[in-house]
RNA sequence: CGGGGAGUGGCGCAGUCUGGUAGCGCGCUUGCUUUGGGAGCAAGAUGUCGCAGGUUCGAAUCCUGUCUCCCCGACCA
C-alpha cells in the first residue's frame, strides 16, 4: 500500500519548514544568493512569477489602471511627512548615504567620506510617498480624477528574519496607487482591488482565500482601512496573500494631492494603494505542494504539458522525435483557460525516468512519456501531477491514451486539473475553519491541543479599540495567535464578544500566521 | 536584534574534541551490460574545507574578527 517512494526526502507532516525548503530546491524555484535575506529566483520560479504577473497585469489594465515606473530611491524627507507611515517603516529601511567608494588602505574599499550624500536616499520599502509627489503634480482638476496607476517593481524591507518567497529583504511586487475625489470612490477602488486579488488568487493560482478587513492593529502604516485576502497553508497557518488599503486623505495631506472641484474650491484627494508580491509563490508552494514536490496550477505553469521522448541515442530516435513533434503541433492549436497551451518537448538527452521525476518535483501539470512501443500503438503514457499515484500498487498512475485522444482533450484536462487543485485546497480550508467557539479558553485549547493542523477559528468580538484592543492583541500574542481579518462575506454577529463579554459587533478569524 | 545550531566538490554529510599534506553517499563523465519505467558493474573528474587575520615547523582542525544560512524569540506584510 504505502510502499510509495516519494520524490522528496522530507514529508510535510514530519517537518513542514524543512519540507518547504526542500520543495524550493527540488522544484528549482530559487536558491540562496549569499546576500542577506535576498534570493536568486531561478527560471522555473521566475517563470511562475511571470505568469502571475501576466494574469494580474491583465486584470489591472482591464480596470483602467495604467502602469508607470517610479524611482528606486526615495529622499529621506518624503518619509517624514506622514507620521504613522515613517513610524511603521523606519526600523526596516535600507539607506544610501554615499555615492562613491575609495580604497581603505588595506586592499579593500570603503565609502568615501567626501562623497557623503547631503540627504540620504531610502531604498523604497513601498512607494506611497514618491508616487504621492507625482500625483500632486498630475492632479489639478476634478477632471483628472480618478488617477489610476500601478507599478511593477522591487522593494526592500530590512527584515530581521527572512524565508524564501515569504519574507525576503528584497521582493518583487506590484503596487497600485490611486487618487479619487471622495471617500466613496476611493473605497470603491479599495474593494475593486481586493476583489481583483480574490479572483486572481482563486482563479489563477487556485488559492482559496478569505477576503476581509484587517483589524485596526494590523493596518498598513498610514491607512484608514486595510483589507486583505488570507489563504490557509497546509500546516494550518494563515498567509496574507494580498492587501488593499484605503488611505483617506492622509497621504494627500502629506504630499499635497489636491484638486479643484466643480465649485472651484480646493479639495484633498482620497487615495488607495494595493499590492501583491512574490510571496504568492510561497502560498502556491504551501497550498499545492505535496511530498513529491510542487504542483503548479496550469494557469500559472510556465509549461503545462511536458513531452518526454524515451530517447536511446540511436538512429530510431529521429522517428520518435517526429512522433512527439507532431503531438506538440497538435497541442499547439488547442487552448485552455483562455490561452494557447504551453507545451515543452523535452529533448535533453538523459534517462526518461529521471527526467520524469525532475518534472514531477517541478510540478508540471501533465507529463507525457513516449517510447517506441507507444509510438507503434499510436499512444502516449500520461501522468497527471495532481493525481500522481496509483494507491493500489503504489506506482505512478500512468494512463495510456491515444495521441489523438490526448490532443483532443488536453485543454479540458488542464482546466480540470486547475479546478481540482482549487477544490482540494478549498475543501481542506473549509474543513479547518472552526466556528461557533464562544469561550476564550476553548480557543486556547483548540490551538494548544488539536495537533499539527489547528486551522483557523472564527469568533465574535465587540471590535474594541485603543487600550481594549491592545489587551486583546496581547492575549492573542501570548498563545502566538493573530486576528486575520473580518470576512467580507461573514455572517453578522449574534452573540457576545469572546474577549469582553459585551455584545459582539462582528466575526473575526483567528489563526497562527506567516 | 537576543538565544541556539551550522557553513568541507553540484547536493547531503563524516573528519574538528586529541593540529601532520581531505573522505563517504547521491549526482556528474566515460565504457560495457541492461532497459517500458526513479537500472547494474567498472573506471574517472570535481575541494585554495564561507571569508580575513593570528598561533605553529605544519591549521578543515586552535584563537580573534567577520559574512551567510537554519531553528526559537522579538520585530514585521
Amino acid at each position: 500500500m504505502s510502499q510509495i517512494r516519494h520524490a522528496l526526502s522530507v514529508k510535510r507532516q514530519d517537518d513542514f519548514a524543512k519540507w518547504y525548503q526542500e520543495v524550493i530546491a527540488a522544484a528549482d524555484l530559487a536558491e540562496e544568493s549569499g546576500v542577506r535575506g535576498c534570493m536568486v529566483i531561478k527560471p522555473w520560479g521566475y517563470g511562475i512569477w511571470e505568469r502571475i504577473q501576466r494574469l494580474m497585469d491583465d486584470r489591472i489594465k482591464a480596470a483602467g489602471v495604467q502602469n508607470c515606473y517610479f524611482p528606486l530611491f526615495i529622499p529621506l524627507a518624503n518619509f517624514t511627512r506622514e507620521a504613522e507611515h515613517v513610524e511603521g517603516f523606519a526600523k526596516e529601511m535600507a539607506v544610501v548615504t554615499h555615492h562613491r567608494l575609495i580604497s581603505d588602505g588595506k586592499g579593500g574599499l570603503m565609502p568615501d567620506p567626501a562623497a557623503k550624500l547631503e540627504e540620504p536616499l531610502v531604498v523604497r520599502p513601498t512607494s506611497e510617498t514618491i508616487i504621492g509627489d507625482a500625483m500632486a503634480r498630475w492632479v489639478q482638476s476634478w477632471r483628472d480624477l480618478p488617477l489610476l496607476t500601478n507599478q511593477w517593481a522591487n522593494v526592500v524591507r530590512w527584515e530581521m528574519r527572512t524565508r524564501m518567497f515569504l519574507r525576503t529583504s528584497e521582493f518583487l511586487w506590484q503596487e497600485g496607487h490611486t487618487a479619487h475625489e471622495n471617500r466613496e470612490q476611493a473605497l470603491e477602488e479599495t474593494h475593486r482591488a481586493l476583489e481583483m486579488y480574490r479572483a486572481c488568487a482563486e482563479e489563477d493560482l487556485a488559492l482559496p482565500v478569505i477576503a476581509g478587513e484587517k483589524p485596526e492593529n494590523e493596518r498598513f502604516p498610514g491607512a484608514v482601512e486595510t483589507w486583505s485576502i488570507e489563504a490557509m497553508m497546509q500546516d494550518g497557518k494563515a498567509l496574507q496573500a494580498g492587501t488593499s488599503h484605503y488611505l483617506g486623505t492622509n497621504f494627500a495631506h502629506a504630499a499635497g494631492i489636491q484638486y479643484q472641484d466643480r465649485e472651484g474650491s480646493q479639495q484633498y484627494c482620497h487615495t488607495t494603494s494595493w499590492g501583491v508580491s512574490t510571496r504568492l509563490i510561497g502560498g502556491v508552494i504551501m497550498t499545492h505542494g505535496d511530498d513529491d514536490g510542487l504542483r503548479v496550477p496550469p494557469a500559472i505553469a510556465p509549461q503545462q504539458i511536458i513531452i518526454i521522448p524515451m530517447l536511446r541515442e540511436a538512429p530510431e530516435d529521429a522517428e520518435l522525435l517526429a512522433y512527439c513533434e507532431e503531438l506538440r503541433a497538435m497541442l499547439a492549436t488547442q487552448t485552455a483557460l483562455g490561452e494557447r497551451l504551453r507545451v515543452l518537448l523535452d529533448k535533453i538527452p538523459g534517462k526518461a525516468a529521471a527526467k520524469r521525476w525532475d518534472w514531477v518535483r517541478k510540478g508540471a501539470p501533465v507529463i507525457l512519456e513516449v517510447g517506441p512501443r507507444d509510438m507503434a500503438e499510436g499512444k502516449v503514457a500520461m501522468l497527471r501531477r495532481d493525481a500522481l499515484w496509483n494507491a493500489e500498487n503504489g506506482k505512478p498512475a500512468m494512463q495510456f491514451v491515444t495521441r489523438e485522444d490526448f490532443a483532443a482533450q488536453a485543454g479540458a484536462l488542464l482546466e480540470e486539473i486547475q479546478r481540482s487543485l482549487f477544490e482540494e485546497a478549498r475543501v481542506r480550508r473549509d474543513a479547518n475553519i472552526t466556528r461557533g467557539v464562544t469561550q476564550w479558553q476553548a480557543v486556547v485549547d483548540h490551538f494548544e491541543k488539536s495537533g499539527k493542523y489547528p486551522g483557523w477559528v472564527e469568533v465574535e468580538w465587540a471590535k474594541p479599540t485603543g487600550a481594549a484592543l491592545e489587551a486583546v492583541v496581547e492575549k492573542l500574542k501570548a498563545v502566538k495567535l493573530t486576528i486575520r481579518n473580518v470576512p467580507r462575506e461573514g455572517e453578522p454577529a449574534t452573540g457576545t464578544c469572546i474577549f469582553t463579554g459585551e455584545p459582539a459587533a462582528e466575526r473575526i478569524l483567528i489563526a497562527r500566521a506567516y
